[in-house]
DNA sequence: CAGCATCCGCTATGATACTG
DNA sequence: CAGTATCATAGCGGATGCTG
């Protein structure tokens, strides 16, 4: 069985929803390189507050997508990596972050085009 | 140059917040397989409301990833059609969609696992 | 058919303060 | 350090009615 992302009842939906989120794809895309403690991802993902950090790991931690491993240390220390689940996923996200950054001056161009032609005023 | 989606202040960021759209995301599918009418992505896409798709193609379309085409019959036909930049996008998108839907089932359960374990209660 | 304008509730998100 | 809890708000997005 397959699922099919254009029938809103397909919990398929549910799951693009939850790859269609900024902060996760950006989160997924940090820990494809490797585990990151959460302060670390807080500092490397420019302008995501502490608690959507916090939800976005729970949500990808409940997805399956990536591992909490807590070490009782003093302060505490939380470690967030990727399963293989989410590897395998990483993949097709990296894919939209190199899109995103190698042609987004092709939108920006668009964009200014769009404006200023006809539809604009 | 290239951007870098993890700046907050790069317009990659604007891109991925574009990308990171389930409406978006969802009409990228469906035009990467052709040309359709306004009427035939909204009830291809289940549960998009006229005033979401309307939105979403205009972005598209400004963004220059769709082309929006007119004829004068009556009653009116337009025609919504991917140009290269989108079919480069619609790649990338397809895989994130290829994915949702092979993988969905791993999700699923995973969330079962988490809910009705320790976390739960 | 394709689309715009309006009203409006909901919830997603950010800011702030507190804890172990 | 790594959260949780609470409050305030902007804007997403649905429902409805009108147009050419």
């Amino acid at each position: 069985m397959r699922g099919n992302v254009l029938d809103p009842n397909c919990p398929t939906r549910k799951v693009l929803d939850r790859v269609a989120d900024k902060w996760s794809v950006l989160v997924l895309i940090l820990l494809a390189d490797g585990p990151l403690r959460f302060s670390q991802l807080k500092r490397q993902i420019g302008g995501i507050s502490q608690k959507m950090l916090t939800q976005t790991l729970r949500k990808l931690e409940r997805d399956g997508l990536v591992n909490r491993t807590v070490t009782p240390t003093v302060p505490i220390t939380v470690e967030y990596s990727m399963t293989p689940l989410g590897r395998s996923l990483a993949g097709a996200v990296g894919a939209i972050r190199t899109w995103a950054e190698t042609n987004f001056d092709h939108i920006v161009t668009a964009q200014q085009t769009y404006d200023t032609s006809a539809q604009a005023g």
